[in-house]
DNA sequence: GTTAGCAGTCCTATGATTAGAGTGCTAACA
DNA sequence: TGTTAGCACTCTAATCATAGGACTGCTAAC
C-alpha cells in the first residue's frame, strides 16, 4: 500500500486534531474537519488502511484513531522539511544586557518553558575548547591557595586548594607568573604532559604545589559532560497534560527534572547524536522511547545545539507530551538559535554579557 | 471543659494514628489501639468533647475525626517539651569533606529530603555579618574589571565590571592595594559612607572605578534575604501524600520549590520569627495557614536556624503534608543542627570546607 | 462513670443500565 | 472503481440505584 497524497492530508489532520485536543479522533470529525469534502466512510476507508500501515493505533475498538510513534515520526519529520522560515513572535531575551553566564543560561530556559509550555532544560557549555585568559593565585589562609581561572568569553572559575606548604607573598605572585606563562592562550586540548612538566620543573622546590594546581584547572575545564551544571524550568508544566499526569509517571519526570543526574546522562547522549542528522539547524526530536529518552516512553524530546561564540557550546531542549506541538517548539527553538547566533556570532562583539 | 490526662491520650492516639494512616480514625480503633482499655463508647464521649473543644474535627457526619490546626498544635508542642535526646540515627554527613559552600549545602538539603521523605530547603547563609579578608582586582577585557571579594570563611564572590575607562595593570594594582587597606576586616555593617568617601578620595582620578568596585562589593554582600540564594530538594515527595496529589496543589507547591521566589520570602519571614519562641534549639513549626505559609494551608513547615561558624547564618526548612511525622521531623532537625554545630563550633578549626 | 446495644447517617464500592461515539461491513450509487 | 449511506455492533464513560460498612449519638442498664 502506498501513502499517497490523500492519506498524507488524513494523516497530517489526524494528528493536529490530537495534539489538540489529546483525544482520538475519529472519521467524522476528519470528514469535516479537513477540506477533502469526504465522507465518513470513506475516511473509514482511509483510516483502516493507515492504521494497517502502522501510522495511527486505534486505543479501543470503538474509539477514534491516535498517532503511532511512525506517524508522530512522519508528521515531525514533515514540519521539518518545510523550511518555512516565519517569524515567530521575537523572544524579547534581554541577553545583551545578562552579566552572568549563568543568569543568561537561567533566562533562556524559563523563556523556553514559558513560552511552550513544557518543561525546558539547558546544559552549561563545555569548557574544553575555551581558552585560559589568564590565572590569579591568592591565600585566603594557611596552607590554602585560591584559584581563580578566567577563560575566554569571560567565564570566571575559582577554587580553593589545600596545599602542603605555607608560602609567602612573593612567592604566590612569582608561581602565578610561571603559571600564565605556560597556559594563557591554551585550551584544554593543548594541554599537554610536555607543557605540565615544564611548568612543573620550573617551580622548583614547590613543584608540588604547581602539580596541585594544574590539576584543578584541569579539573574546572574538564568539567564537561558528566559534571555540567544544567538548568531548568518548567517542570510542573508535566502536570499540566493528562496522559502524564498520573502520579508515579509525573513524579518521576519533575524528579529527574530536580535530581538532574538523568538530564546530565540524558544531554550527554544527544551531544554524542550531534550533527547525526546534519541541517535543520541541529535540531533534533526523539520522539517516545527514541534514543536517549527511553525510560520516558510517554515523552517527547526536542533539542538543539546552542553557541555562544567564543566556542561555549552546549545543548537545550525542551520535554513535554509526545503530544506535544512540535510545529511551535521546533519554530521557537529555531528563533531562539537565530537569536543567540545574532547576538553572539563569532563577528559580533557583545561578548560581554558572560562572566 | 478541661483537658484532663486522658483526653490527652485519646487526642494522641486519634492524631498518631491520623498520621501514620491519612485516613480519620473512629472510637472503636482507639478503643483496641489506646492502652486505656475503655470501650468504644467511652471514648466517642471524650471525642464527643474534643471535638467541641476544638482540637478534632469530623469530615462527615459518620467518620472518625481527624485533628484539627488547633490539634496538631498541641501535639507538636508537647513533642518539642519532651526534651527527648536520643540520638536519632546519625546521618552520615560528609560535611568535613565537602569542599564548596555550595555543595555543603546542596547535600544537607538532599540528606535532610532523603531522611524525611518530605520536600526540603535550606537558604544560603547571609554574608551581610561577614567579614572581608581580601579584595582582588583584574583586567580581563577593555574597560572590563574582574573583581573577586573573598570572606571570611572563605566564601568567594566574583563579577565583572564595566568601567569607563582603560587602566594599565600598574593602576589595577594600586587600587587593589587601596581598596585593601580600607576594607579588608569590615563586614558589611561596617562599611559606611566614611570608609567609602575616604577610598574614593584616595582613588584620585579613578575615583569613578573605585565607586563602581565599591558598589558591587557591596551589593555582593548585601545580596541578602532577597536574592539569597535557596536550594532544594525532595519536592515531588509532595506527590506522595494523597492530600496534596490534587494536580493544581501539587503543581502550585512544586512551582514554589521551582521558583524559589515563594520560598525566598518565606525564609525571609522565617528570619525575622527567629528566636520569637526562645529555646528549642531554634526549631520552629508552622501548621497549616500559620505564619509564613498561608499560601500552604494543607501543609506544615518546620524550620531552623543553622550556623556554620564565622557567622554564616541561614535557614533550613522541611515542608510536608499537615500530618507529616513531627516527631521524626523535628528529631532529624534537631540532630542536623547538632552535627553543625559539632563540626563547625566555635571552637572547631574544621574551617576549612568551605570556598 | 462506664458500657452494651441499637437506630440513624453518610460515604463508598459495586453493579446494572444507558447514551454516545465510532467502527466495519454491505449494498447501492455514479 | 471509487464513494457513500446506513445499519449492526462494540466499547467506553457516565449515571443511577443499591448495599455494605464505618461511625456516631443516644438511651438504658450495670
Amino acid at each position: 500500500m502506498e501513502l499517497d497524497a490523500r492519506k498524507i492530508i488524513i494523516l497530517k489532520t489526524i494528528i493536529k486534531n490530537y495534539l489538540e485536543t489529546g483525544e482520538p479522533v475519529g472519521s467524522r470529525t476528519i470528514s469535516k474537519y479537513s477540506e477533502l469534502n469526504l465522507s465518513s466512510a470513506t475516511i473509514r476507508n482511509e483510516m483502516s488502511d493507515l492504521e494497517e500501515m502502522g501510522y495511527i493505533i486505534q486505543p479501543h475498538t470503538s474509539a477514534g484513531r491516535i498517532p503511532s510513534d511512525k506517524g508522530y515520526r512522519f508528521y515531525v519529520d514533515s514540519i521539518m522539511k518545510e523550511s518555512d522560515d516565519r517569524v515567530n513572535e521575537v523572544t524579547e531575551l534581554m541577553v545583551k544586557k545578562v552579566d552572568k553566564l549563568e543568569m543568561l543560561l537561567k533566562n533562556l530556559v524559563k523563556h523556553l518553558a514559558l513560552d511552550t509550555n513544557y518543561a525546558a532544560l539547558i546544559s552549561a557549555p563545555a569548557l574544553s575548547e575555551n581558552k585560559i585568559k589568564y590565572v590569579q593565585l591568592s591565600q585566603p589562609g594557611e596552607k590554602k591557595l585560591l584559584l581563580i581561572l578566567v577563560l575566554e568569553g569571560n567565564i570566571i572559575k575559582n577554587e580553593i586548594l589545600t596545599i602542603d606548604e605555607d608560602l609567602d607573598m612573593e612567592t604566590v605572585l612569582n608561581l602565578t607568573i610561571v603559571i600564565n606563562n605556560h597556559f594563557s592562550g591554551l585550551s584544554l586540548n593543548d594541554i599537554t604532559g610536555t607543557v605540565v612538566k615544564e611548568a612543573v620543573n620550573q617551580a622548583g622546590r614547590h613543584r608540588q604545589t604547581v602539580e596541585t594546581v594544574i590539576d584543578a584547572m584541569i579539573d574546572m575545564m574538564a568539567a564537561g559532560e558528566e559534571t555540567r551544571d544544567i538548568y531548568t524550568s518548567g517542570a510542573t508544566n508535566i502536570l499540566k497534560y493528562p496522559e502524564l499526569t498520573d502520579t508515579k509517571k509525573a513524579a518521576a519526570l519533575i524528579s529527574a527534572f530536580e535530581e538532574k543526574d538523568a538530564l546530565k546522562k540524558l544531554v550527554s547522549e544527544v551531544t554524542s547524536d550531534e550533527a547525526a542528522d546534519g541541517g535543520h539547524n541541529n535540531l533534533q526530536v526523539y520522539i517516545g522511547g527514541e534514543g536517549p529518552i527511553q525510560n520516558m516512553k510517554d515523552c517527547s524530546l526536542v533539542t538543539a545545539n546552542y553557541e555562544l561564540g567564543d566556542g561555549l557550546r552546549g545543548v537545550i531542549g525542551v520535554i513535554g507530551p509526545k503530544r506535544m506541538d512540535y510545529e511551535k517548539v521546533l519554530g521557537t527553538m529555531k528563533n531562539l538559535m537565530e537569536q543567540l547566533d545574532k547576538t553572539f556570532g563569532k563577528d559580533s562583539d557583545n561578548k560581554e554579557g558572560k562572566g
